[in-house]
DNA sequence: CAGTATCCCACGGGATACTG
DNA sequence: CAGTATCCCGTGGGATACTG
Protein backbone atom coordinates (compact mmCIF):
# COMPACT_ATOMS: atom_id res chain seq x y z
CA UNK A 1 0.00 0.00 0.00
CA UNK A 2 1.47 3.52 -1.14
CA UNK A 3 1.25 5.57 2.08
CA UNK A 4 0.22 9.60 1.30
CA UNK A 5 3.09 11.97 1.93
CA UNK A 6 1.68 15.17 3.41
CA UNK A 7 3.48 18.30 3.87
CA UNK A 8 7.43 16.94 4.24
CA UNK A 9 8.86 20.34 2.76
CA UNK A 10 11.11 22.71 4.63
CA UNK A 11 9.28 25.66 5.12
CA UNK A 12 12.05 27.53 7.47
CA UNK A 13 13.75 30.44 5.95
CA UNK A 14 17.19 30.56 6.37
CA UNK A 15 17.60 34.06 6.90
CA UNK A 16 14.95 34.47 9.24
CA UNK A 17 17.05 32.11 11.86
CA UNK A 18 19.17 33.27 14.65
CA UNK A 19 23.10 34.14 13.28
CA UNK A 20 24.45 31.99 16.06
CA UNK A 21 24.31 27.89 15.14
CA UNK A 22 22.78 27.55 19.01
CA UNK A 23 20.15 29.29 19.09
CA UNK A 24 19.38 27.73 15.78
CA UNK A 25 19.36 24.62 17.21
CA UNK A 26 17.07 26.12 20.15
CA UNK A 27 14.24 27.59 18.29
CA UNK A 28 13.77 23.66 16.67
CA UNK A 29 13.96 21.92 19.14
CA UNK A 30 13.45 23.87 22.70
CA UNK A 31 10.41 23.33 23.36
CA UNK A 32 9.21 21.07 26.32
CA UNK A 33 7.86 18.01 24.20
CA UNK A 34 10.39 17.94 20.66
CA UNK A 35 13.39 16.14 21.92
CA UNK A 36 11.57 13.22 23.93
CA UNK A 37 9.80 13.20 20.46
CA UNK A 38 12.93 12.90 18.53
CA UNK A 39 14.84 10.69 21.45
CA UNK A 40 11.74 7.60 20.82
CA UNK A 41 11.64 7.98 17.04
CA UNK A 42 15.27 7.57 17.07
CA UNK A 43 14.33 3.95 17.79
CA UNK A 44 12.34 3.70 14.62
CA UNK A 45 9.06 4.71 13.16
CA UNK A 46 5.74 5.24 15.80
CA UNK A 47 2.42 5.15 15.23
CA UNK A 48 0.58 8.52 16.99
CA UNK A 49 -0.94 6.76 20.20
CA UNK A 50 2.56 4.49 20.29
CA UNK A 51 4.24 7.96 20.92
CA UNK A 52 1.96 9.48 23.34
CA UNK A 53 2.17 6.26 25.29
CA UNK A 54 6.07 6.30 25.25
CA UNK A 55 6.27 10.21 26.01
CA UNK A 56 5.02 10.35 28.89
CA UNK A 57 2.21 12.39 29.92
CA UNK A 58 1.34 14.49 26.80
CA UNK A 59 -2.26 15.98 25.58
CA UNK A 60 -3.27 15.06 22.00
CA UNK A 61 -3.09 18.68 21.04
CA UNK A 62 0.12 19.06 21.97
CA UNK A 63 1.97 16.14 20.80
CA UNK A 64 -0.33 17.09 17.52
CA UNK A 65 0.87 20.56 17.73
CA UNK A 66 4.86 19.70 18.35
CA UNK A 67 4.65 16.88 15.24
CA UNK A 68 3.35 19.18 12.67
CA UNK A 69 5.77 21.92 13.88
CA UNK A 70 8.40 19.31 12.92
CA UNK A 71 7.41 18.03 9.90
CA UNK A 72 7.13 21.52 8.43
CA UNK A 73 11.17 21.89 10.29
CA UNK A 74 12.10 18.92 8.13
CA UNK A 75 12.44 16.87 11.17
CA UNK A 76 9.43 14.61 10.92
CA UNK A 77 7.93 12.81 7.81
CA UNK A 78 4.13 11.82 8.51
CA UNK A 79 2.60 8.90 6.67
CA UNK A 80 -1.22 8.54 6.06
CA UNK A 81 -2.17 4.60 5.03
CA UNK A 82 -5.76 4.96 3.73
CA UNK A 83 -7.27 2.53 6.21
CA UNK A 84 -10.28 1.89 8.53
CA UNK A 85 -9.51 2.69 11.45
CA UNK A 86 -6.86 5.31 10.13
CA UNK A 87 -3.25 4.37 10.85
CA UNK A 88 -0.57 7.43 10.80
CA UNK A 89 3.14 6.69 11.42
CA UNK A 90 5.51 9.08 12.08
CA UNK A 91 9.62 8.85 11.52
CA UNK A 92 12.45 10.83 11.67
CA UNK A 93 13.86 12.76 8.46
CA UNK A 94 17.46 12.61 7.53
CA UNK A 95 17.29 15.98 9.16
CA UNK A 96 15.82 14.35 11.67
CA UNK A 97 18.26 11.71 12.49
CA UNK A 98 21.23 13.89 12.21
CA UNK A 99 19.91 15.30 15.94
CA UNK A 100 21.22 11.89 17.36
CA UNK A 101 24.57 13.32 18.26
CA UNK A 102 22.83 16.19 20.29
CA UNK A 103 20.53 13.69 22.26
CA UNK A 104 23.22 11.12 22.79
CA UNK A 105 25.22 13.90 23.97
CA UNK A 106 22.08 14.76 25.96
CA UNK A 107 21.88 11.42 27.33
CA UNK A 108 25.61 10.83 28.68
CA UNK A 109 25.53 14.29 30.33
CA UNK A 110 22.10 13.06 32.11
CA UNK A 111 23.71 10.20 33.12
CA UNK A 112 26.68 11.56 34.66
CA UNK A 113 25.22 14.18 36.17
CA UNK A 114 22.87 11.75 38.42
CA UNK A 115 25.93 9.25 39.23
CA UNK A 116 27.47 12.07 40.35
CA UNK A 117 24.58 13.30 42.90
CA UNK A 118 24.48 9.86 43.36
CA UNK A 119 27.90 9.80 44.95
CA UNK A 120 27.31 12.18 47.87
CA UNK B 1 12.73 20.30 37.45
CA UNK B 2 11.75 19.17 41.54
CA UNK B 3 15.35 20.12 42.75
CA UNK B 4 15.35 20.28 46.67
CA UNK B 5 16.87 22.05 48.50
CA UNK B 6 18.73 21.13 52.21
CA UNK B 7 19.64 23.13 54.28
CA UNK B 8 20.28 25.86 52.29
CA UNK B 9 22.76 23.95 50.65
CA UNK B 10 22.12 23.67 46.59
CA UNK B 11 21.02 20.13 46.04
CA UNK B 12 19.20 18.36 43.67
CA UNK B 13 17.71 15.13 44.90
CA UNK B 14 18.69 12.70 42.44
CA UNK B 15 15.64 10.41 43.14
CA UNK B 16 13.23 13.12 42.11
CA UNK B 17 14.98 13.68 38.73
CA UNK B 18 13.51 11.74 35.53
CA UNK B 19 14.38 7.95 35.02
CA UNK B 20 15.16 9.18 31.53
CA UNK B 21 18.78 10.83 30.97
CA UNK B 22 17.92 12.88 28.41
CA UNK B 23 14.94 13.95 31.15
CA UNK B 24 16.66 14.85 33.44
CA UNK B 25 19.22 16.99 30.96
CA UNK B 26 16.06 18.84 29.91
CA UNK B 27 14.83 19.49 33.67
CA UNK B 28 17.87 21.30 34.03
CA UNK B 29 18.65 23.50 30.87
CA UNK B 30 15.27 23.46 28.93
CA UNK B 31 14.54 26.58 30.03
CA UNK B 32 14.39 29.55 27.63
CA UNK B 33 17.88 30.96 28.29
CA UNK B 34 20.03 28.37 29.67
CA UNK B 35 21.84 27.04 27.07
CA UNK B 36 22.63 30.85 25.71
CA UNK B 37 23.88 31.39 29.39
CA UNK B 38 26.32 27.96 29.18
CA UNK B 39 27.10 29.20 25.77
CA UNK B 40 28.38 32.39 26.98
CA UNK B 41 29.97 31.21 29.96
CA UNK B 42 32.14 28.46 28.41
CA UNK B 43 34.36 31.59 26.91
CA UNK B 44 35.09 32.09 30.30
CA UNK B 45 33.73 34.07 33.40
CA UNK B 46 31.96 36.96 33.11
CA UNK B 47 29.86 39.62 34.55
CA UNK B 48 25.81 40.24 35.24
CA UNK B 49 26.46 43.05 32.42
CA UNK B 50 28.44 41.50 30.21
CA UNK B 51 26.32 38.64 30.19
CA UNK B 52 23.18 40.45 29.52
CA UNK B 53 24.59 42.55 26.36
CA UNK B 54 26.22 38.99 25.10
CA UNK B 55 22.86 36.33 25.23
CA UNK B 56 20.69 39.09 23.96
CA UNK B 57 17.47 40.58 24.93
CA UNK B 58 17.33 38.87 28.25
CA UNK B 59 15.63 40.90 31.08
CA UNK B 60 17.51 41.58 34.38
CA UNK B 61 14.52 39.72 36.07
CA UNK B 62 14.69 36.49 34.23
CA UNK B 63 18.64 36.24 34.00
CA UNK B 64 18.99 36.42 37.67
CA UNK B 65 16.51 34.05 37.98
CA UNK B 66 17.99 31.43 35.58
CA UNK B 67 21.86 32.25 37.07
CA UNK B 68 20.34 31.29 40.54
CA UNK B 69 18.90 27.95 39.39
CA UNK B 70 21.77 27.19 37.71
CA UNK B 71 23.89 27.81 40.92
CA UNK B 72 21.27 25.89 42.94
CA UNK B 73 21.86 23.17 40.54
CA UNK B 74 25.43 23.44 40.59
CA UNK B 75 25.56 24.52 37.05
CA UNK B 76 27.18 28.10 37.68
CA UNK B 77 29.52 29.50 40.71
CA UNK B 78 28.45 33.44 41.69
CA UNK B 79 31.17 35.26 43.12
CA UNK B 80 30.69 38.79 44.65
CA UNK B 81 33.64 41.03 45.26
CA UNK B 82 32.91 43.08 48.04
CA UNK B 83 33.86 46.60 46.14
CA UNK B 84 32.04 49.58 44.92
CA UNK B 85 30.47 49.96 42.96
CA UNK B 86 29.58 45.89 43.08
CA UNK B 87 31.55 43.34 40.82
CA UNK B 88 29.90 40.24 40.71
CA UNK B 89 31.55 37.29 38.49
CA UNK B 90 29.59 34.07 36.83
CA UNK B 91 31.08 30.84 35.81
CA UNK B 92 30.59 27.79 34.77
CA UNK B 93 31.19 24.65 37.78
CA UNK B 94 33.37 21.61 36.60
CA UNK B 95 29.59 20.25 36.25
CA UNK B 96 28.92 23.46 34.10
CA UNK B 97 31.74 22.68 31.97
CA UNK B 98 30.93 19.36 31.34
CA UNK B 99 27.78 20.34 29.14
CA UNK B 100 30.40 21.67 26.66
CA UNK B 101 29.51 18.36 24.56
CA UNK B 102 25.83 19.22 24.63
CA UNK B 103 25.88 22.78 23.36
CA UNK B 104 29.06 21.80 20.68
CA UNK B 105 26.67 19.06 19.62
CA UNK B 106 23.97 22.06 18.88
CA UNK B 107 26.15 24.21 17.56
CA UNK B 108 27.55 21.35 14.71
CA UNK B 109 23.74 20.59 13.98
CA UNK B 110 22.48 23.99 13.64
CA UNK B 111 25.49 25.40 11.58
CA UNK B 112 24.23 21.72 9.14
CA UNK B 113 20.67 22.96 9.50
CA UNK B 114 20.80 26.45 7.86
CA UNK B 115 23.31 25.12 5.46
CA UNK B 116 21.07 22.88 4.05
CA UNK B 117 18.47 25.59 3.98
CA UNK B 118 20.68 27.49 2.04
CA UNK B 119 21.88 24.81 -0.44
CA UNK B 120 17.67 24.88 -1.53
C1' DC C 1 -7.26 5.50 15.66
C1' DA C 2 -5.97 9.94 15.03
C1' DG C 3 -7.15 13.55 15.18
C1' DT C 4 -10.32 18.81 15.76
C1' DA C 5 -12.56 22.10 18.48
C1' DT C 6 -13.02 24.75 22.80
C1' DC C 7 -12.19 26.45 26.98
C1' DC C 8 -9.01 27.59 30.47
C1' DC C 9 -4.91 28.58 33.20
C1' DA C 10 -0.20 28.67 35.17
C1' DC C 11 3.91 30.73 34.55
C1' DG C 12 8.03 31.99 32.08
C1' DG C 13 9.13 36.06 30.76
C1' DG C 14 8.84 41.40 29.55
C1' DA C 15 8.61 46.38 31.16
C1' DT C 16 9.27 49.69 34.46
C1' DA C 17 10.62 51.72 38.80
C1' DC C 18 13.51 51.71 42.65
C1' DT C 19 17.92 50.64 45.78
C1' DG C 20 22.35 49.16 48.50
C1' DC D 1 26.68 47.72 39.01
C1' DA D 2 23.74 44.30 40.17
C1' DG D 3 20.35 43.51 41.61
C1' DT D 4 14.67 43.69 44.05
C1' DA D 5 9.97 44.71 43.68
C1' DT D 6 5.69 45.03 41.00
C1' DC D 7 2.66 44.68 37.53
C1' DC D 8 1.29 42.60 33.41
C1' DC D 9 0.67 39.50 29.45
C1' DG D 10 1.10 35.92 25.67
C1' DT D 11 1.09 31.35 24.93
C1' DG D 12 2.52 26.66 25.51
C1' DG D 13 0.18 23.39 27.31
C1' DG D 14 -3.77 20.73 29.98
C1' DA D 15 -8.69 18.93 30.17
C1' DT D 16 -12.67 17.70 28.02
C1' DA D 17 -15.87 16.76 24.30
C1' DC D 18 -16.66 15.45 19.73
C1' DT D 19 -15.74 13.18 14.79
C1' DG D 20 -14.31 10.99 10.07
Amino acid sequence: MIPTYLGGLAMVNVNMLPACPVETTLTLISDKWKVLIIRDLLDGTRRFSELRRSIGHISQKVLTSNLRQMENDGLVRREVYAEVPPRVEYSLTETGQSLKPVIDAMWNWGESYKAKLAAD
